[in-house]
DNA sequence: CCGTATCCATTCCGATACTG
DNA sequence: CAGTATCGGAATGGATACGG
């Protein structure tokens, strides 16, 4: 984030590169505003409570990575709206991950206090599984990364 | 991560609790490395090229914050080891979603390198899919958080 | 209202040197 | 091998003042 590790943003490696797109403090809060549908500068300042050139650099690299881009705005004024890509829409899976995680170990027993629920019927939602492609759930240690050996899905 | 947000982190939401945990460039790459296996402070010096002062304060923080926890070697030498805690093995879910986001989004369509797969039979992972406890399955926009109105698993 | 520019404190990072 | 100590540079972060 801060130094250089220019180096493992051009690693191999799928979390390096995530984390070099929203890997620090800010990123993933704006996405998570973004997606509950936070749109003006003013709103993600206000609720995320940083400061204005800061939440300016972080739009920008934002709209650079291609996580949110601008828009005209929607009540007509001439400023414009951050709205997610669909690349960045893509990140609910890892704000789940995180959100569910943070709820099962960082609070204590009595301590929470929102939850995550679907808008329709305002289900909550069900834990995250890892499974394979034929469906077993796996543990945390169940899995490892190898070398690209996936079936070639079309053979020329 | 730097400057304060110290607000944040005692924050109601989960997800900046989360970030502030792990929220930085190399604390999950530590989690993703000692989970594939690795346990000794060179290990993870030289498999992330950081400097051994940097690991020195990330790992102290993941024990702190009990991610990781020290053992004795297990080849029977001085020094200790790090391991993950049970805490720390949860986050696979986190890593996998990043990583499944990463290998979506950051790489060129050639460029695809290592996969995730499963010990056992090397069976490649499904996407991670948000549900609802019923089984629905969401879509990025498809949830908000509420104030929790969990049902009480106990009447008392 | 939406930023940009500037200033300053803190932190992070990398490199190096040093200890046990 | 496993750290600790220190240094300097870069980036982050907060606050504020300023322009469109």
């Amino acid at each position: 984030m801060q130094g250089k590790k220019t180096e493992l943003s051009e690693s191999d490696c799928a979390i390096a590169r995530s984390l070099d797109v929203i890997g620090d403090w800010w990123s993933l809060l704006i996405v998570r505003d973004a997606r509950s549908g936070k749109r003006r500068f003013s709103e993600f300042q206000r609720n995320l409570g940083l400061a204005k050139n800061i939440l300016t650099t972080r739009l920008k690299k934002l709209v650079e990575r291609e996580i949110l881009e601008m828009a005209p705005a929607s009540d007509g004024s001439a400023f414009k709206e951050y709205v997610l890509t669909e690349k960045g829409e893509k990140l609910f899976v890892v704000i789940v991950a995180l959100w569910q995680w943070g709820e099962q170990t960082c609070f204590e027993p009595g301590e929470m206090r929102f939850t995550l629920a679907d808008n329709e019927l305002g289900e909550t939602l069900a834990p995250l599984e890892v499974r394979t492609q034929s469906g077993r759930k796996l543990g945390a240690l169940d899995f490892r990364m190898i070398e690209r050996e996936i079936a070639s899905e079309s053979k020329s």
